[in-house]
RNA sequence: GCGCCCGUAGCUCAGCUGGAUAGAGCAUCAGGCUUCGAACCUGAGGGUCGGGCGUUCGAAUCGCUCCGGGCGCACCA
């Protein structure tokens, strides 16, 4: 990449002017400081000079092609002549292609999430993990990782026996298919009838009335341990409740335009939870807890609650699961890395796994990774499954949509396919605000916030792409199509092919500070992508592209592109870098799962 | 009680492997459409970076401590 051999012959410069020393650069907060920046603090003090006095002798001493070298205050600055800044910009995105990506390495990368509950409806709280699972898989191989995703669904566990037994009383005599509404039930809105939804009313329900008696516990017990037995009937229920899940997750999947290599949910390692318990015994960790548990104890690693690995009953728990699933993944994949993207709420579980692996086979320590995302609660208070209080992901989506084409019908009315466009503005307002915050911090949710369309949001990038391509097809000729990918998106595709350009003869029209400003932002979007796989955050990648849009925006306009009285030259120049503006923000947006729209 | 996370502008948040005047958006105020899309641009005001102590040439960033909020702490996932 042609920035990296300047980062790298920067350096190489450095460490001959300052042998032995270790030689840190920075990226300036702003591209008029330059474009890489070297402290001179801890040289300086190693050296015993000043800092500022050090910087300016450097300045003088020494010499790069195509840059000027500044001494401001302690800190030296390497600035490129700005036609050496558009030509090595430009032929990063408009002849290398797949700006900031890396080459396959060999490096396999496992990727947990989404992982909904089966028979629990998709709700807002699952699209964090969704979305973060889907750019870290992204981001992961377009930087060459070989990444497998996998879809840890909770499709096992003690809510079976809950919702096998609330079937059983409510359901079997009068409604048996889940056809029919429920007359005890509230009505359901038209949009949302469906047996998968009248199962989450039984859900709901008996953990209502459970609260007041407390005795069908027991009942959900029961029933697990019937289906864990393999009883007929338990496994048919299952597999039927199961089936109608999937479809509509399914559903939810191709909206969102996430995939999964993998769909192993916990039930899958029922048959490899006995050999999982005994690789635990072989490692001489396994002890008898209260009530005749089977734990493994945690105190040397620093955790205090021990890990359980069989309940008294000698059913298993989900902390089984996931010990069964690691082995299962080694022996699979061989991965060097796996991630679970899996709410913070569970930070503790998750140190129980790895150190129960690591203490299992060493090959684990170092390997596993929680990235851990916050809650979204509701202004009320927590969201929650059981008490039925929650937002469905595709009622969020919907309100986007809605409002978009409200905006749509204002300012735009004559715009073809309104309605896939408005699709793909919801969609990203959503997916965007998601990345922006993708912190630990829980949130909390309003619909003002979720689907905003001000500001710094998707809308707002997806603007600026939806500018650079109304210019390019004014252009005239190849322009416009030059913007378009050369093959058909979808989940299977990270680094999105685009043409080979020839770069423009003249750089006449590029030496504004606006198209300077916009040259600077797109230097920086290889680190930001770098910075979503370290990290494990597409926070960075958002604010870069944030950043790119609003150079972009004040670019368009100080520089006029395809006024009359521009030179040819001028023209050329500026509708290269429109077009390689236009690939970047492609490019990123798609990373986080996020459209770029051609009109809106 | 113990452990982990969070506390930055009126609001929502970036910045946190220590480094250049602490940055955005929203909201407020003032400007900008007879030429490429105003879902935009330009500018202004607004901050004891929760409090204190410490380490350092330098702390929003590291350590200790206190305050405030959240999450978790073996038979749910």
């Amino acid at each position: 990449m042609v920035m990296e051999r300047l980062k790298e012959a920067f350096r190489m410069a450095l460490a001959k002017a300052l042998p032995g020393q270790d030689i840190v650069l920075e990226r300036p907060r702003s591209g008029d400081m330059g474009d890489l920046a070297f402290p001179c603090f801890r040289v300086a003090k190693a050296m015993g000079t000043n800092p500022a006095q050090l910087a300016k002798d450097l300045a003088t001493q020494i010499v790069m092609d195509d840059a000027e070298l500044l001494a401001a205050g302690p800190y030296l600055n390497l600035r490129l002549r700005p036609e050496a800044r558009a030509s090595r910009m430009l032929e990063n995105l408009l002849v290398t292609g797949a700006y900031g990506s890396a080459p396959a390495h060999g490096e396999t990368v496992l990727v947990e999430y989404s992982s909904p509950n089966i028979a629990k409806l998709f709700t807002i709280g699952h699209l964090r993990s969704t979305m973060i699972g889907h750019t870290l898989a992204q981001a992961n191989r377009y930087l060459g990782c070989k990444v497998q995703r996998l879809n840890h669904l909770g499709d096992w566990g003690t809510q079976f026996g809950t919702l096998l037994a609330a079937y059983k009383r409510w359901a079997e005599a009068e409604n048996p298919l889940l056809d029919q509404d429920f007359e005890w039930a509230e009505e359901i809105p038209e949009k949302r009838r469906s047996p998968l939804f009248r199962l989450f009313q039984l859900y709901v329900r008996f953990h209502a009335e459970e609260e007041k008696e407390p005795a069908m516990r027991d009942e959900a017990r029961a029933w697990f341990r019937r289906l864990e037995e393999g009883d007929a009937e338990a496994r048919r229920l299952w597999t039927w409740f199961r089936e109608i899940s999937l479809a509509t997750f399914q559903r939810i999947y191709d909206r969102l335009g996430v995939g999964f290599d993998a769909m192993n949910g916990e039930a899958f390692y029922e048959d490899k939870l006995s050999s999982a318990v005994e690789a635990v015994k072989a490692a001489k960790i396994l002890e008898e807890g209260e009530g005749g548990a089977q734990i493994v104890r945690l105190e040397d690693v620093g955790i205090q609650t021990p890990c359980m690995m069989l309940k008294g009953d000698g059913t298993s728990i989900y902390a089984t699961r996931d010990v069964a699933a690691g082995l299962y993944r080694k022996s699979t994949y061989n991965f060097d890395r796996c991630l679970y993207v899996v709410g913070a709420e569970q930070i503790l579980h998750f140190q129980q796994v790895f150190a129960v692996l690591g203490k299992v086979d060493a090959w684990f320590q170092g390997r596993l990774t929680h990235t851990p995302f916050g809650m979204i609660n509701l202004p009320e208070g927590k969201m929650s499954t059981r008490k039925g209080n929650v937002i469905f992901l595709e009622d969020v989506l919907d309100e986007a949509k809605e409002r978009v084409l409200a905006i749509i019908r204002e300012k735009n009315p004559e715009l073809p396919q309104a309605d896939e466009v408005a699709e793909t503005l919801g969609m990203g307002a959503v997916l965007f605000f998601n990345a922006l915050n993708d912190r630990v911090k829980s949130i909390t949710f309003t619909w003002e916030r979720a689907v905003a369309l001000d500001g710094d949001t998707g809308p707002y990038v997806q603007y600026a792409h939806a500018r650079i391509m109304s210019v390019l097809r004014k252009a005239g000729g190849d322009w416009a199509q030059r913007g378009r990918p050369t093959v058909a998106l979808d989940h299977e595709v990270a680094a999105i092919p685009f043409e080979t350009v020839a770069l423009p003869t003249s750089l006449e029209g590029l030496e504004d500070a606006a198209a300077q400003n916009l040259l600077f932002e797109l230097a920086g979007l290889p680190d930001a992508i770098r910075a979503v796989q370290r990290e494990n955050m597409a926070t960075a990648l958002a604010r870069q592209l944030l950043a790119i849009a609003k150079a972009f925006s004040s670019f368009y306009t100080n520089c006029p592109i395809l006024w009359p009285e521009n030179s040819d030259a001028v023209r050329e120049s500026r509708l290269a870098l429109c077009l390689a503006t236009a690939r970047a923000l492609r490019q990123g947006l798609w990373l986080m799962g996020i459209k770029a729209p051609e009109e809106m």
